[in-house]
DNA sequence: GAAATATATCTAGAATTCGAGATACTCTAA
DNA sequence: TTAGAGTATCTCGAATTCTAGATATATTTC
């Protein structure tokens, strides 16, 4: 017998996969924990994050960077309203957007709790000497704007 | 003013957690639209696969694999058991682990998907040159790792 | 060897996410 | 300008995943 099945050792593509999903894994654990003191969600998390940082946005550019469909988009932004801490606002120029912003609560919760799971990130990521979080980041950046690209292209699949 | 909020521009680790995140998502879909030409989800096909490739497993070491809770796997192999692709078998030596196989068909879809699913990965992660995935590897694998043993000493919340 | 602790699996119910489709608005081009 | 295509948001229902806790078995400790 040669090699088994289809996955050769040093198969590096396949393996690189495996890899990511892994340390994408790990990481985001730390993710998890770090904001579940807070009582919120990743997602929830993600929106206020992206509003203190960006100012008011349509949803659908909030959606963009949280990285999960329209109808969860809405479902956590309803929440976060029911809360108190982000208002939407009709778009002024193009009438289909609705605006979000952080409310007055909002902007107190992010600004006081962002510090620290900012902090508790980069622990999760100091594995790697900066230098070498550097080299991984420009990798990184590489290998996930082409599999984006590709995703669009699509002629891919066989 | 000096630096925006807490997060400067060169904030390394930040940085990294982010892209992380991102290529994560985008090589993701890949595997999700692959896979889901077959009619499975990520995690069935990850079930299967795992004993495709190691045999006959307990459920927990599945588990480990998959990186889903245990409530989960118990639902995806439910399913699986269902469909007739994997049995159970109570565990001999330690007679709380349930044993899992691929029944025959189980193994003769994955045996059929497998090689187009892990070509389409493949591709998923070419736009690092193998030179490069090598690289990536190595550092995603110091990465998870690290990240991974933080977790359990968790000395680290503030 | 019995109590305490740890592990493996499963149940039940809640929370989250997704997919398909509806609605409203915008843009393009004949 | 008007039909058609495209985009933004939301609704509804289903699928998936999680948390907490129950049960059974194994291991450790005294």
């Amino acid at each position: 017998m040669m090699a088994s099945k289809t996955t050769v050792p040093g198969d590096t593509g396949l393996m690189l996969w495996v890899v990511l999903a892994r340390a994408f894994d790990a990481v985001e654990r730390h993710s998890r924990a770090s904001i579940a003191r807070f009582g919120l969600g990743t997602t929830e998390f993600g929106v206020l994050e992206v509003l203190y940082h960006k100012g008011e946005l349509p949803v659908c550019e909030v959606q963009r960077r949280i990285l999960v469909e329209s109808s969860s988009t809405t479902y956590v932004v309803d929440k976060l309203v029911a809360r108190g801490l982000v208002r939407r606002r009709p778009g002024q120029e193009d009438r289909r957007e609705v605006l979000l912003a952080l409310t007055p609560a909002g902007r107190r919760l992010i600004a006081r709790i962002f510090p620290s799971h900012a902090a508790a990130m980069r622990r999760a990521v100091s594995g790697l000497s900066p230098r070498w979080q550097a080299q991984a980041l420009d990798l990184l950046r590489r290998l996930g704007l082409d599999a984006a690209r590709r995703l669009h292209h699509k002629g891919d699949l066989p």
